[in-house]
DNA sequence: GAATCTTATGTAATCGTTTTCATTTTTAAT
DNA sequence: ATTAAAAATGAAAACGATTACATAAGATTC
């Protein structure tokens, strides 16, 4: 009989039932506080009976806002990301905000069409998580961003992650002074800038201890081959080593497999160390010793100065740095004397 | 001069520059077939040389339609989505769908917050992977939606995923034709279809051997520390027990670790099988022997039936199963004689 | 070359909210 | 009791795209 049957309810019908105007209903939901406590309770209690909710297209469209932000990432499945994004979302749910994750698996095609959503208000800003910075012109100007973990040298974002010049530095002396001398390095992926920072730090924890002779530098990457390659690589040229500092837990784990496999008993001949504290390290035989990240934190502190730029608010640009410590496990003991 | 400088352009710049109206923009990008090739190509011109992007929230709010899924899931970080989400993405991206993940983190606050993207417009449908079903009118009438992995009983909705009771079965047939006969099933959490569907087929498979006496059921959980418990209590009540299958590989490695706490050898003294097959199960030693589930094909097939619920397409209701494999590893050995 | 049929385009209404501005009601001050 | 100030509300105009409808331009037929 009524005009539409089986449409959502809109904010005329609360309107209607309520028995106040549209801009009343709008005020009452969205500041409460300055409706009076009569209206505000009719249209609760009118949104209740229709069972109105929101149009967010009608929201975003009016607000030019989305209520969204993006959030870029090479690998959703990599476990390094999860605590990260548990962080974001904290802080995200506090501020009403929508997340929306892009998952460039590495591919610049993806990526491009992944910032589209900026472009076209899908979404307010970007936490990229992503080591490549976004190619030029992609993101429009005076976007809010962040970068996570990775710096995006060459751009404007803040950034936010662990020292890791300084967590290198701090694992490669944890393994100095548990006695070892003759200290390998498998790195990350050539063209990152956590490989380069960590690389850093160990060379110059080696340097400081006097121990540049011992300075042992394998090409490595992230993944658990990566790994398997280096730790045949060491057993090749350097077996005489005693201890791997390796540039995160996934390649840790194929440097010790590898070792393995060539007659090394692991922590017994040799020490290996990882990165990153991946909830896999502890149940990882041996269990893993590693530097753990305040990943958690990181997302969150990322997220609360996107609100920041969000909120045209002043903002921390640079660096921020958190918290790292050592995680001693089993897969580190002292040389054999 | 011109009334407003750093706004984005919109369909009318675009019209302005190519010289036509705003509809016929609309119809260049939409059915660029319906449009002259002079127009066409005009308004792309116009397009690229504005730099123009759709603005989604108009377009969401004209259409009535947002472009998005939902997907729901109870962990993001729980590697046994990873694959499933990437079969998802790879449908949804060739239909030109946006996929918004929805964390519930088993809370049933935040599943509601999520379901809330239905109700507002924000998604259009909903791809489940949550055990739990939505909360009686959480979810509107008629919403397109799939149900992933896990049966929501009760549901109307179309289900996708493994054949469970028959992967039990063939996985304890498995371990019966390696020549194991005291055979142990730690099974899943209990108020999960999974638990139920995976423990009938060992159960059935155990009978249909003559071996029912042997039946021998821990109740257990999709955990490590679930496995490190049920393999406590199988060393303490069933120490002559061969072979175990597990409910998933995470409670198989807790078995596992558990077991050689005790003594055990795993495969020699007894083996241990795990089910879904998830990318650790090749890392962890020993190498996990488990069965493999079709996850990306999953994925693809759950968006697929979506997809024509989206299209008011006729789609197959009920269950459909994807094809699971048996991958022998390392943890399962003939029973010491 | 007129009549008919296609094809291409334009005009203007519409989607549902929010918000500016104007107006009314309430409260406070004298 | 009057006036001024504050608080609460309403009317109506946006936001930017799509599309029903109307019209114009081209193509086809006789």
């Amino acid at each position: 009989m009524t005009k539409k049957s089986n449409n959502r309810p809109t904010v005329r019908d609360v309107a209607r039932v309520a028995g106040v105007s549209t801009a009343t209903v709008s005020r009452a939901l969205q500041s409460p506080d300055i409706v009076s406590k009569k209206t505000r309770d009719a249209v609760f209690a009118a949104v209740s009976e229709t069972g109105y909710s929101v149009n967010t297209a009608a929201q975003m469209l009016r607000r030019n806002r989305s209520g969204t932000i993006l959030v870029i990432l090479p690998d959703i499945s990599n476990p390094f990301f999860s605590k990260i994004l548990s962080g974001i979302e904290e802080v995200a749910t506090r501020a009403n905000l929508t997340i929306l994750i892009g998952n460039t698996n590495g591919d610049s095609t993806r990526y491009a069409n992944i910032l589209e959503n900026l472009r076209n208000g899908r979404a307010d800003g970007a936490l990229i998580l992503n080591g490549e910075a976004p190619p030029d012109g992609m993101l429009p100007e005076g976007t809010p961003a962040v970068s996570i973990s990775e710096r995006l040298d060459g751009t404007p974002y803040p950034h936010v992650g662990t020292d890791n010049e300084r967590a290198a530095f701090d694992a490669t002396r944890y393994l100095i002074e548990q006695g070892h001398r003759k200290i390998a390095h498998v790195t990350g992926p050539q063209d990152n800038t956590l490989t380069k920072d960590r690389r850093d730090g160990y060379v110059k924890a080696m340097t400081e201890a006097g121990l540049s002779d011992h300075i042992r530098l394998i090409d490595g990457g992230f993944v658990y081959s990566d790994g398997e390659h280096a730790g045949h690589h060491l057993a090749k040229n350097w077996p005489d080593t005693t201890a791997v500092f390796c540039a995160n837990d996934e390649s840790a784990m194929g440097v010790i497999r590898s070792l393995q496999q060539h007659g090394y008993s692991v922590p017994d001949d040799i020490s290996v160390m990882g990165f990153d504290d991946v909830p896999f390290a502890r149940i990882f035989q041996p269990e893993l010793t590693t530097v753990h990240q305040a990943r958690n934190l990181i997302g969150q502190r990322a997220m609360e100065i996107l609100l920041e730029q969000l909120e045209k608010k002043p903002f921390s640009t640079g660096s921020v740095y958190l918290d790292h410590r050592i995680v001693s496990r089993n897969s580190v003991a002292g040389p054999r004397n």
